[in-house]
DNA sequence: AATGCCGGGAG
DNA sequence: CTCCCGGCATT
């Protein structure tokens, strides 16, 4: 209901949130203004959603102040009380007419939005955020909105190719989030630069490489000049120089593929690593780089690749040194491929990676450019850049369940690793651990675990898992290990049981009368886990 | 008989 | 899953 109210009231807020989600998919769709009816018919839901955003936008940027105190708490349902959405409105087409949001919106989006309301600002918000293409413009007229009410100190003239906002904002925020928003819009359109070292950090670049960025974004139509988000967001610096200091890296990464397939896989364990925060952006999309250079269809997965490439091969430079004047920027655009073919044909590469994330388990050392990238960046599709700076296609790659990773990684480990052993051990030794304990993995996997692990630590996570455990002395163990993978059925067969253990159990222990502190493996009259043989 | 725990079943 | 328990093998 409410809704719909404000549709009608704001049809070109809703357009603009509709117009919002579509980009998303269609990546650049330029013209979303003309659709407003559509949008309309979309329903409720989008409308709904950003329908208040816009409004408050209006306030905070209008000129009733004293409504914004009130607005700001009332959210969707603004509307309902009646007084207060009312009133906003009434302010806004009010304001409209003469002063502050009229001529913001007139300036804002003449060419855009045919339809003019307060709303548009809000609007705004969210096609920056999806739509690359309209960024630019949209950028300038919501600054120049800005410039309006925003404080003297705040308003700059630098202008910047397009302005990064998170997608997928809550519509609903609050109306301190819109501002915070309309202040990062703000400071970053302002200054590109600045933001620039301390979301890059990987890469010390030259400051008029941003220039030279925006430049072929202008060619390509794919790139739309994101170069402080690309930056950010996650960053193999020309050189290929891992952060991680993970042998395990090595290990894993049986590196026998081409250069191109294991640099990939590098980065993307890079990522990984260095995102120990499962992100939401899953999509299956991976950007791969393709080399412009003419008759020269390369195509690489990393935009360092890519680059090298095309300073080896076209440029003529000497392939190992890093030095990379930016110029590579130019000479190759990003694809998008789909990521799960991708996938495909790395694992049948590689079967230690299927995942393309093949380190181990081993917890991921929360890195510095993280959170930067997850702020600023907004989306994964989103993030074509020019740059080398742009590796968050192959990070997403990496998402994929770390969990995964590590199924995946131990079977091949295995046999191979009593580390991973110990490592599995440490989940399910403690007496503690019972079969509370999260690790999956060790539960998940057990059979692995029989192949290549060594004893106790065997023992514990058989038993934890409730599996049949075969009572065997330790000594046996090993040999049972090895005998199982030759005569697994005897475990099924019913006349062998394990000798009993010889170890007290819990309730030996502690006595019936004391049954709550028997671990709940006893309790259950399962294989304890607190004592074992 | 007391224990240990597998196999199953119920919620 | 988690919790229980019948029932069998061992001690």
């Amino acid at each position: 209901m409410d809704s719909r109210y404000i549709l009608e009231k704001s049809s070109v807020g809703t357009r603009v949130g509709v117009g919002g989600v579509d980009s998303c998919r269609a990546g650049r769709s330029v013209l979303h203004d003309t659709r407003v009816p559509t949008v309309e018919k979309n329903g409720p839901m989008p409308v709904y959603t950003h329908g208040p955003v816009l409004y408050k936008f209006v306030v905070d940027v209008g000129s009733a102040a004293e409504v914004n105190g009130e607005r700001t708490s009332s959210k969707g349902n603004g509307l309902s009380p009646g007084g207060q959405i009312l009133h906003m409105e009434k302010t806004g087409r009010g304001d409209q007419k003469d002063t502050g949001s009229t001529g913001i919106l007139k300036r804002a989006s003449p060419t855009h939005c045919p339809v003019i309301k307060g709303q548009l600002q809000g609007g705004f918000m969210h096609l920056d955020i999806n739509n690359p293409g309209k960024q630019a413009e949209l950028a300038n007229s919501f600054r120049a909105a800005q410039v309006q009410n925003v404080p003297p100190t705040e308003r700059q003239p630098l202008p910047s190719s397009h302005i990064p906002v998170p997608r997928n904002r809550k519509p609903s925020g609050h109306a301190d989030k819109e501002v915070m928003a309309a202040a990062v819009l703000t400071s970053l359109s302002t200054s590109p630069l600045v933001l620039y070292p301390s979301s890059a950090s990987t890469v010390p670049e030259p400051a008029n490489r941003a220039w030279k960025e925006v430049l072929s974004a202008s060619y390509s139509s794919s790139t739309s000049g994101n170069w402080s988000w690309d930056a950010s967001d996650q960053s193999v610096p020309s050189t290929p120089s891992p952060p991680l200091s993970n042998d395990t890296n090595k290990n894993f990464l049986l590196s026998s593929q081409g250069d191109d397939v294991s640099e990939d896989v590098t980065e993307s364990t890079h990522f990984m690593f260095e995102d120990p925060i499962p992100r939401k952006r899953k999509n299956s999309m991976k950007v791969m780089f393709k080399c412009l250079w003419k008759n020269c269809e390369k195509v690489l997965s990393t935009s360092s690749g890519i680059q090298r490439h095309i300073r080896t091969v076209h440029l003529g430079r000497n392939s190992d040194s890093d030095y990379s004047d930016g110029e590579e920027d130019f000479y190759y655009s990003e694809i998008e491929v789909n990521m799960d073919s991708l996938t495909e044909g790395l694992s049948s590469l590689t079967p230690t990676s299927p995942t393309t994330a093949g380190p181990p388990p081993v917890f991921p050392p929360p890195l510095t450019d993280v959170p930067h990238s997850e702020h600023i960046n907004m989306n994964g599709s989103q993030s074509h850049a020019p740059t080398l700076l742009s590796q968050s296609a192959p990070s997403t790659l990496c998402h994929i369940r770390t969990d995964h990773a590590y199924q995946a990684t131990a079977p091949v480990s295995i046999p191979v690793g009593p580390e991973l052993a110990g490592l599995g051990s440490g989940n399910g030794t403690g007496p503690g651990t019972r079969t509370g304990n999260g690790i999956s993995v060790s539960w998940q996997s057990p059979p692995v675990i029989f192949k290549g692990v060594p004893g106790p630590v065997t023992h514990v996570r058989t038993v934890s898992i409730g599996e049949k455990r075969q009572p065997a002395a330790n000594t046996h163990t090993t040999v049972n290990k090895t005998h199982a993978l030759i005569t697994p059925p005897a475990k099924s067969i019913p006349g062998t049981r394990k000798p009993r253990g010889e170890a007290k159990k819990c309730r030996k222990v502690y006595g019936m009368e004391k049954r709550d502190m028997w671990c709940t493996a006893c309790r259950w009259k399962k294989a304890c886990q607190r004592f074992t043989d």
